[in-house]
DNA sequence: ATAAGGCCCTGACCGC
DNA sequence: TGCGGTCAGGGCCTTA
């Protein structure tokens, strides 16, 4: 579910919601939910640390503790975390709790089970294997050509590959190649480096555009804080399917690539 | 090293 | 109402 816009929206609500709380016991209730270390001893750690720093990396939020551990969240498809008051009690998708030195307690829920957590001294032994950072400096457009260069996957499937640039999910890689106006279908190594360069800002474009609409809220989906963000209502071709191109009036084609759904204007898109 | 496909899971939705 | 099929914003693992 959640790509880069929405878990930055995220770790932004989280801040307020958990800074400083100290996690008083943990309850592991799914444990294929912890990839890392076994759930008794994951339970065993986190007792007693306090929530310190709050960061991301890709689609990864850092949840740095006192101890100097982190505790890394991935939501995959449909992960949520939320901060309840002691009262409240755990759905059937509830796979961890924990509860705080506040009068509440942390719910990680996720139907389809996906999602993952970590606890480790060293996040690069989660995030190291990802690529730059596509709000950051380290993202060149230099630097993503050189990734692209030799690819024969599409440009859609690459962008998609999280060690190439870190943070890009279906929506945003279709909104991205939409706005550089690049067929999806296109091998990533083809494309000139004019096009690399407009796909390198479309990427940037739109990833910022969402953080700023808090991210797309499609289905159940929302933020911690509930408030669900408003980026599908900029949505210029994901899930807009036979619907007329704001551009040119073509019918949004969806197709499948890399086992993704794909959607882009046949007319505005080569 | 790269590319393609299966797989992990459950719920919502659609047509019959 | 029930049933089967399809789809879902991700990424790891295996295979070729």
């Amino acid at each position: 579910m959640p790509e880069l816009p929405e878990v930055e929206t995220y770790i932004r609500e989280l801040r307020p919601q958990l800074a400083g709380k100290r996690v008083v016991a943990g309850e592991v209730k799914w444990p294929r939910i912890i990839a890392t270390p076994e759930p008794a001893l994951f339970t065993e750690l986190i007792r007693d640390r306090r929530f310190d720093t709050f960061g991301r990396r890709g689609k990864y939020m850092l949840l740095g503790l006192d101890s100097g551990e982190t505790l890394i969240v991935h939501l995959r498809m449909t992960g949520e975390v939320r901060i309840h008051p002691a009262s409240v009690l755990p759905d059937k998708h509830t796979h961890l709790l924990l509860t705080l030195d506040s009068n509440e307690r942390l719910h990680y829920r996720d139907p389809r089970k996906f999602g993952r957590l970590w606890l480790v001294d060293d996040p690069e032994s989660v995030v190291g294997k990802l690529g730059p950072e596509p709000l950051d400096e380290g993202f060149t457009p230099e630097g993503f050509a050189s990734r692209l260069a030799g690819r024969t996957a599409s440009i859609k499937a690459l962008l998609l590959n999280q060690s190439i640039v870190a943070g890009v999910g279906n929506i945003y890689a279709d909104e991205a190649l939409f706005l550089a106006r690049i067929d999806p279908r296109r091998s990533g190594g083809e494309l000139s480096m004019p096009q690399v360069s407009v796909l390198h800002a479309a990427v940037r474009a739109v990833l910022q555009a969402g953080i700023e609409g808090r991210g797309s809220s499609l289905q159940s989906y929302a933020p911690p804080s509930g408030e669900k963000g408003s980026f599908q209502e900029n949505h210029k071709v994901f899930r807009r399917t036979d619907l007329p191109c704001y551009q040119c009036g073509a019918a949004i084609r969806r197709i499948v690539l890399a086992q993704r759904s794909t959607h882009f204007c046949p007319q505005c898109q080569s």
